[in-house]
DNA sequence: GCATAATACTTGATCTATCAAGTATCTATC
DNA sequence: GATAGATACTTGATAGATCAAGTATTATGC
Protein backbone atom coordinates (compact mmCIF):
# COMPACT_ATOMS: atom_id res chain seq x y z
CA UNK A 1 0.00 0.00 0.00
CA UNK A 2 1.42 3.52 -0.97
CA UNK A 3 1.51 6.24 1.40
CA UNK A 4 0.47 9.56 0.90
CA UNK A 5 -0.18 12.13 3.10
CA UNK A 6 -1.98 15.18 2.49
CA UNK A 7 -0.72 18.16 5.03
CA UNK A 8 -3.03 21.18 4.77
CA UNK A 9 -3.40 23.40 6.77
CA UNK A 10 -6.39 25.65 7.24
CA UNK A 11 -5.50 29.78 8.02
CA UNK A 12 -7.01 31.14 11.90
CA UNK A 13 -10.15 32.64 10.21
CA UNK A 14 -10.93 29.45 8.70
CA UNK A 15 -10.34 27.78 12.61
CA UNK A 16 -12.57 30.67 13.62
CA UNK A 17 -15.03 29.96 11.68
CA UNK A 18 -14.83 26.22 11.99
CA UNK A 19 -14.98 26.00 16.27
CA UNK A 20 -17.82 28.78 15.70
CA UNK A 21 -20.58 26.73 13.49
CA UNK A 22 -19.87 24.30 15.87
CA UNK A 23 -20.22 25.54 19.00
CA UNK A 24 -23.35 27.45 18.20
CA UNK A 25 -25.12 24.48 16.17
CA UNK A 26 -24.36 22.30 18.94
CA UNK A 27 -25.80 25.93 21.91
CA UNK A 28 -28.92 26.28 19.28
CA UNK A 29 -29.35 22.67 19.45
CA UNK A 30 -29.51 22.07 23.30
CA UNK A 31 -32.38 25.15 22.79
CA UNK A 32 -33.97 23.45 20.37
CA UNK A 33 -34.38 20.19 22.37
CA UNK A 34 -35.33 21.83 25.50
CA UNK A 35 -38.10 24.09 23.63
CA UNK A 36 -39.60 21.32 22.15
CA UNK A 37 -39.62 19.51 25.63
CA UNK A 38 -41.31 21.66 27.26
CA UNK A 39 -43.33 23.77 25.17
CA UNK A 40 -43.47 21.49 22.09
CA UNK A 41 -41.81 24.58 19.84
CA UNK A 42 -38.92 23.98 17.64
CA UNK A 43 -36.52 26.87 17.92
CA UNK A 44 -37.42 28.25 14.15
CA UNK A 45 -40.50 28.28 15.42
CA UNK A 46 -40.10 30.23 18.60
CA UNK A 47 -38.30 33.03 16.31
CA UNK A 48 -41.54 33.36 13.80
CA UNK A 49 -43.30 33.67 17.34
CA UNK A 50 -41.24 36.02 18.54
CA UNK A 51 -40.78 38.22 15.45
CA UNK A 52 -44.22 38.33 15.10
CA UNK A 53 -44.91 39.45 18.81
CA UNK A 54 -42.44 42.45 18.32
CA UNK A 55 -44.13 43.50 14.92
CA UNK A 56 -46.70 46.50 15.05
CA UNK A 57 -50.07 44.39 14.97
CA UNK A 58 -48.57 40.82 15.88
CA UNK A 59 -48.65 40.50 12.00
CA UNK A 60 -46.50 40.60 8.99
CA UNK A 61 -46.24 39.94 5.19
CA UNK A 62 -45.01 36.49 5.07
CA UNK A 63 -42.59 37.73 2.27
CA UNK A 64 -41.17 39.71 5.32
CA UNK A 65 -41.14 37.14 7.16
CA UNK A 66 -39.39 35.48 4.98
CA UNK A 67 -36.61 37.73 5.12
CA UNK A 68 -36.38 38.15 8.80
CA UNK A 69 -35.87 34.78 9.13
CA UNK A 70 -33.39 34.05 6.24
CA UNK A 71 -35.53 31.78 4.19
CA UNK A 72 -37.50 31.57 1.20
CA UNK A 73 -41.00 31.92 0.85
CA UNK A 74 -41.61 28.66 0.04
CA UNK A 75 -39.99 27.69 3.44
CA UNK A 76 -41.92 29.91 4.93
CA UNK A 77 -45.64 28.70 3.62
CA UNK A 78 -44.10 24.83 4.74
CA UNK A 79 -43.45 26.24 8.19
CA UNK A 80 -46.13 27.76 8.85
CA UNK A 81 -48.78 24.76 7.65
CA UNK A 82 -48.28 23.59 10.91
CA UNK A 83 -48.58 26.44 13.39
CA UNK A 84 -51.70 27.23 11.06
CA UNK A 85 -53.13 23.63 11.81
CA UNK A 86 -52.03 24.14 15.66
CA UNK A 87 -53.47 27.92 15.71
CA UNK A 88 -50.55 29.46 16.66
CA UNK A 89 -50.92 31.66 14.17
CA UNK A 90 -53.60 33.16 11.83
CA UNK A 91 -53.23 33.56 7.82
CA UNK A 92 -55.31 37.14 6.62
CA UNK A 93 -55.95 39.27 3.29
CA UNK A 94 -54.13 41.78 2.78
CA UNK A 95 -56.56 44.08 1.74
CA UNK A 96 -53.63 46.77 0.43
CA UNK A 97 -52.53 44.20 -1.83
CA UNK A 98 -54.35 40.75 -2.45
CA UNK A 99 -50.65 39.11 -3.75
CA UNK A 100 -49.66 38.79 -0.51
CA UNK A 101 -51.07 37.31 2.93
CA UNK A 102 -50.58 38.26 6.36
CA UNK A 103 -49.43 35.83 9.23
CA UNK A 104 -51.05 37.07 12.70
CA UNK A 105 -50.02 35.99 15.62
CA UNK A 106 -53.02 34.17 17.62
CA UNK A 107 -54.25 35.32 21.17
CA UNK A 108 -52.89 31.64 22.07
CA UNK A 109 -49.74 31.80 20.31
CA UNK A 110 -49.25 34.83 21.94
CA UNK A 111 -49.48 32.75 25.27
CA UNK A 112 -47.10 30.40 24.20
CA UNK A 113 -44.92 32.60 23.23
CA UNK A 114 -44.88 34.22 26.45
CA UNK A 115 -44.39 30.90 28.06
CA UNK A 116 -41.62 29.94 25.90
CA UNK A 117 -39.90 33.14 25.79
CA UNK A 118 -39.43 32.85 30.09
CA UNK A 119 -37.61 29.02 29.08
CA UNK A 120 -35.64 30.54 26.65
CA UNK A 121 -34.50 33.58 28.75
CA UNK A 122 -33.28 31.13 31.22
CA UNK A 123 -31.72 28.61 28.51
CA UNK A 124 -30.08 31.34 26.82
CA UNK A 125 -28.70 32.58 30.20
CA UNK A 126 -27.39 28.55 30.84
CA UNK A 127 -25.83 28.42 27.37
CA UNK A 128 -23.89 31.84 28.15
CA UNK A 129 -23.12 31.39 31.87
CA UNK A 130 -19.52 31.13 31.53
CA UNK A 131 -19.35 34.09 29.88
CA UNK A 132 -19.58 37.65 31.89
CA UNK A 133 -21.32 40.84 31.44
CA UNK A 134 -18.98 42.34 29.51
CA UNK A 135 -18.04 39.49 27.04
CA UNK A 136 -21.35 38.61 26.44
CA UNK A 137 -21.22 42.19 25.31
CA UNK A 138 -18.40 41.72 23.18
CA UNK A 139 -19.70 38.46 21.47
CA UNK A 140 -23.16 40.86 20.96
CA UNK A 141 -20.83 43.26 19.40
CA UNK A 142 -18.69 40.89 17.45
CA UNK A 143 -22.10 39.26 16.44
CA UNK A 144 -23.03 42.69 14.97
CA UNK A 145 -20.01 43.27 12.74
CA UNK A 146 -20.23 39.51 11.67
CA UNK A 147 -24.16 40.76 10.62
CA UNK A 148 -23.17 43.73 9.17
CA UNK B 1 -62.60 43.05 16.85
CA UNK B 2 -60.65 42.86 20.25
CA UNK B 3 -57.12 44.19 20.78
CA UNK B 4 -54.58 42.00 22.87
CA UNK B 5 -51.14 43.62 22.55
CA UNK B 6 -48.49 40.77 24.15
CA UNK B 7 -45.93 42.60 25.66
CA UNK B 8 -42.96 40.45 25.93
CA UNK B 9 -38.97 41.21 26.53
CA UNK B 10 -36.39 38.87 26.05
CA UNK B 11 -33.24 39.46 28.07
CA UNK B 12 -29.86 40.39 27.03
CA UNK B 13 -28.60 37.00 26.70
CA UNK B 14 -31.54 36.08 24.69
CA UNK B 15 -30.80 38.72 22.34
CA UNK B 16 -27.49 37.83 21.89
CA UNK B 17 -28.08 33.88 20.66
CA UNK B 18 -31.10 35.11 18.61
CA UNK B 19 -28.31 37.31 16.86
CA UNK B 20 -25.25 34.71 16.96
CA UNK B 21 -27.09 31.58 15.31
CA UNK B 22 -28.61 34.25 12.76
CA UNK B 23 -25.68 35.87 12.13
CA UNK B 24 -23.64 32.51 12.37
CA UNK B 25 -26.10 30.64 9.84
CA UNK B 26 -25.49 33.40 6.80
CA UNK B 27 -21.69 33.74 7.14
CA UNK B 28 -21.78 29.54 7.04
CA UNK B 29 -24.57 29.67 3.89
CA UNK B 30 -22.20 31.95 2.31
CA UNK B 31 -19.15 29.30 2.36
CA UNK B 32 -21.33 26.23 2.00
CA UNK B 33 -23.05 28.30 -1.70
CA UNK B 34 -19.57 28.76 -2.11
CA UNK B 35 -17.85 25.65 -1.76
CA UNK B 36 -20.66 24.16 -3.50
CA UNK B 37 -20.03 26.47 -6.43
CA UNK B 38 -16.26 25.73 -7.16
CA UNK B 39 -15.99 21.98 -5.82
CA UNK B 40 -19.28 20.86 -5.86
CA UNK B 41 -18.92 20.17 -2.08
CA UNK B 42 -21.32 20.92 1.10
CA UNK B 43 -19.83 22.08 3.85
CA UNK B 44 -20.46 19.63 5.90
CA UNK B 45 -18.57 17.65 3.84
CA UNK B 46 -16.44 19.57 3.46
CA UNK B 47 -15.47 19.56 7.25
CA UNK B 48 -15.74 15.39 7.03
CA UNK B 49 -13.10 15.55 4.36
CA UNK B 50 -11.23 18.09 6.93
CA UNK B 51 -11.18 15.81 10.01
CA UNK B 52 -9.70 12.73 7.73
CA UNK B 53 -7.37 14.85 6.49
CA UNK B 54 -6.04 15.40 10.34
CA UNK B 55 -6.65 12.29 11.01
CA UNK B 56 -3.66 9.86 11.79
CA UNK B 57 -3.50 7.55 8.82
CA UNK B 58 -6.08 9.78 7.32
CA UNK B 59 -8.92 7.69 8.56
CA UNK B 60 -11.33 7.32 11.28
CA UNK B 61 -14.16 4.90 12.72
CA UNK B 62 -17.39 6.27 12.29
CA UNK B 63 -18.47 6.70 15.49
CA UNK B 64 -15.50 8.76 15.97
CA UNK B 65 -16.62 10.90 12.92
CA UNK B 66 -20.15 11.21 14.13
CA UNK B 67 -18.89 12.62 17.50
CA UNK B 68 -16.82 15.14 15.69
CA UNK B 69 -19.17 15.87 14.08
CA UNK B 70 -21.95 16.12 16.41
CA UNK B 71 -23.95 13.57 14.32
CA UNK B 72 -25.88 10.33 15.04
CA UNK B 73 -24.03 6.96 13.57
CA UNK B 74 -27.44 7.38 11.26
CA UNK B 75 -26.42 10.65 10.37
CA UNK B 76 -22.89 9.65 9.50
CA UNK B 77 -23.93 6.70 7.60
CA UNK B 78 -26.46 8.59 5.00
CA UNK B 79 -23.74 11.81 4.59
CA UNK B 80 -20.97 8.56 3.90
CA UNK B 81 -22.79 7.38 0.85
CA UNK B 82 -22.85 9.74 -1.78
CA UNK B 83 -19.19 10.63 -0.78
CA UNK B 84 -18.36 6.84 -1.19
CA UNK B 85 -19.94 6.68 -4.49
CA UNK B 86 -17.93 9.46 -5.61
CA UNK B 87 -15.26 7.94 -4.14
CA UNK B 88 -14.35 11.16 -1.98
CA UNK B 89 -14.04 8.40 0.62
CA UNK B 90 -13.13 4.59 0.87
CA UNK B 91 -15.09 2.26 3.35
CA UNK B 92 -12.05 -0.10 4.88
CA UNK B 93 -12.71 -3.03 7.57
CA UNK B 94 -11.45 -2.57 11.38
CA UNK B 95 -8.96 -5.63 11.73
CA UNK B 96 -9.66 -4.90 15.95
CA UNK B 97 -13.58 -4.79 15.86
CA UNK B 98 -15.65 -6.45 13.09
CA UNK B 99 -18.76 -3.93 14.17
CA UNK B 100 -16.97 -1.13 13.45
CA UNK B 101 -15.70 0.05 10.29
CA UNK B 102 -13.05 3.11 8.81
CA UNK B 103 -13.41 5.81 7.06
CA UNK B 104 -10.53 6.81 4.51
CA UNK B 105 -9.80 9.68 2.67
CA UNK B 106 -9.08 8.60 -0.80
CA UNK B 107 -6.72 9.96 -2.91
CA UNK B 108 -8.74 11.99 -4.51
CA UNK B 109 -10.66 13.46 -1.87
CA UNK B 110 -7.62 14.18 0.00
CA UNK B 111 -6.63 16.30 -3.77
CA UNK B 112 -9.99 17.44 -3.99
CA UNK B 113 -9.66 18.48 0.25
CA UNK B 114 -6.48 20.35 -0.34
CA UNK B 115 -8.40 22.45 -3.28
CA UNK B 116 -11.34 22.99 -1.49
CA UNK B 117 -9.42 24.36 1.72
CA UNK B 118 -7.63 27.20 -0.25
CA UNK B 119 -11.32 28.33 -1.11
CA UNK B 120 -12.48 27.51 2.83
CA UNK B 121 -9.36 29.73 3.88
CA UNK B 122 -10.40 32.78 1.43
CA UNK B 123 -14.31 32.71 1.99
CA UNK B 124 -13.18 32.69 6.01
CA UNK B 125 -11.21 35.43 5.59
CA UNK B 126 -13.61 37.46 3.43
CA UNK B 127 -16.57 36.59 5.92
CA UNK B 128 -14.36 37.82 8.89
CA UNK B 129 -12.94 40.82 7.03
CA UNK B 130 -14.68 42.97 9.40
CA UNK B 131 -13.01 41.79 12.32
CA UNK B 132 -9.14 42.91 13.02
CA UNK B 133 -6.61 40.56 14.37
CA UNK B 134 -7.39 40.97 18.02
CA UNK B 135 -11.55 40.32 17.45
CA UNK B 136 -10.63 37.61 15.63
CA UNK B 137 -8.54 36.10 18.74
CA UNK B 138 -11.24 37.57 20.42
CA UNK B 139 -14.17 35.61 18.64
CA UNK B 140 -12.12 32.71 18.83
CA UNK B 141 -11.49 32.84 22.74
CA UNK B 142 -14.83 33.44 22.91
CA UNK B 143 -15.91 30.57 21.27
CA UNK B 144 -14.02 28.62 23.53
CA UNK B 145 -15.59 29.09 26.51
CA UNK B 146 -18.81 28.54 24.83
CA UNK B 147 -17.91 25.21 23.63
CA UNK B 148 -16.54 23.74 27.02
C1' DG C 1 -55.06 50.66 -21.80
C1' DC C 2 -52.35 46.68 -23.21
C1' DA C 3 -48.38 43.93 -22.95
C1' DT C 4 -44.50 42.89 -20.23
C1' DA C 5 -42.29 42.48 -16.11
C1' DA C 6 -42.12 42.08 -11.23
C1' DT C 7 -43.91 40.48 -6.82
C1' DA C 8 -46.05 37.23 -3.46
C1' DC C 9 -47.16 33.05 -2.69
C1' DT C 10 -48.05 27.82 -3.42
C1' DT C 11 -46.99 23.23 -4.86
C1' DG C 12 -44.63 19.04 -6.74
C1' DA C 13 -40.38 16.78 -6.81
C1' DT C 14 -36.31 15.80 -4.69
C1' DC C 15 -32.91 15.70 -1.36
C1' DT C 16 -31.50 15.74 3.67
C1' DA C 17 -31.93 14.71 8.45
C1' DT C 18 -33.52 12.10 12.29
C1' DC C 19 -35.66 8.45 15.07
C1' DA C 20 -36.73 3.89 16.10
C1' DA C 21 -35.87 -0.61 15.25
C1' DG C 22 -32.93 -4.23 13.58
C1' DT C 23 -28.44 -6.89 12.80
C1' DA C 24 -23.85 -8.16 13.88
C1' DT C 25 -20.18 -8.27 16.92
C1' DC C 26 -17.84 -7.80 21.15
C1' DT C 27 -17.53 -7.68 26.45
C1' DA C 28 -18.60 -9.05 31.00
C1' DT C 29 -20.71 -12.03 34.47
C1' DC C 30 -21.86 -16.06 36.46
C1' DG D 1 -18.54 -21.10 27.87
C1' DA D 2 -23.38 -19.69 27.72
C1' DT D 3 -26.15 -15.54 28.50
C1' DA D 4 -27.11 -10.68 29.02
C1' DG D 5 -25.85 -6.34 27.90
C1' DA D 6 -23.20 -2.91 25.36
C1' DT D 7 -21.39 -1.11 21.03
C1' DA D 8 -21.14 -0.03 15.99
C1' DC D 9 -23.51 0.34 12.30
C1' DT D 10 -27.55 0.06 8.79
C1' DT D 11 -32.16 0.73 7.24
C1' DG D 12 -37.23 1.92 6.87
C1' DA D 13 -40.34 5.44 7.83
C1' DT D 14 -41.14 10.07 8.34
C1' DA D 15 -40.58 14.90 8.82
C1' DG D 16 -38.13 19.09 7.24
C1' DA D 17 -35.72 21.90 3.68
C1' DT D 18 -34.97 23.59 -0.96
C1' DC D 19 -35.49 24.30 -5.99
C1' DA D 20 -38.01 24.96 -10.02
C1' DA D 21 -42.19 25.77 -11.96
C1' DG D 22 -46.81 27.54 -11.70
C1' DT D 23 -50.71 30.88 -10.40
C1' DA D 24 -52.53 35.20 -9.18
C1' DT D 25 -52.07 39.94 -8.63
C1' DT D 26 -49.92 44.40 -9.09
C1' DA D 27 -46.67 47.73 -11.31
C1' DT D 28 -44.42 49.70 -15.38
C1' DG D 29 -43.41 51.28 -20.18
C1' DC D 30 -44.95 52.33 -24.47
Amino acid sequence: MQIYKVVVTVNTQAQTVLALSRAVGELTGRIDNGLGAVHGLGLAEFVVLHLLAEAPGQSMRRIDLAGALGRTASGVTRMLMPMEKTGLVLKQRNPRDARSSLVKLSRGGGRIYAEAAVSFDEMSSRQLQRLNKEQVSDLQKLTQILAS
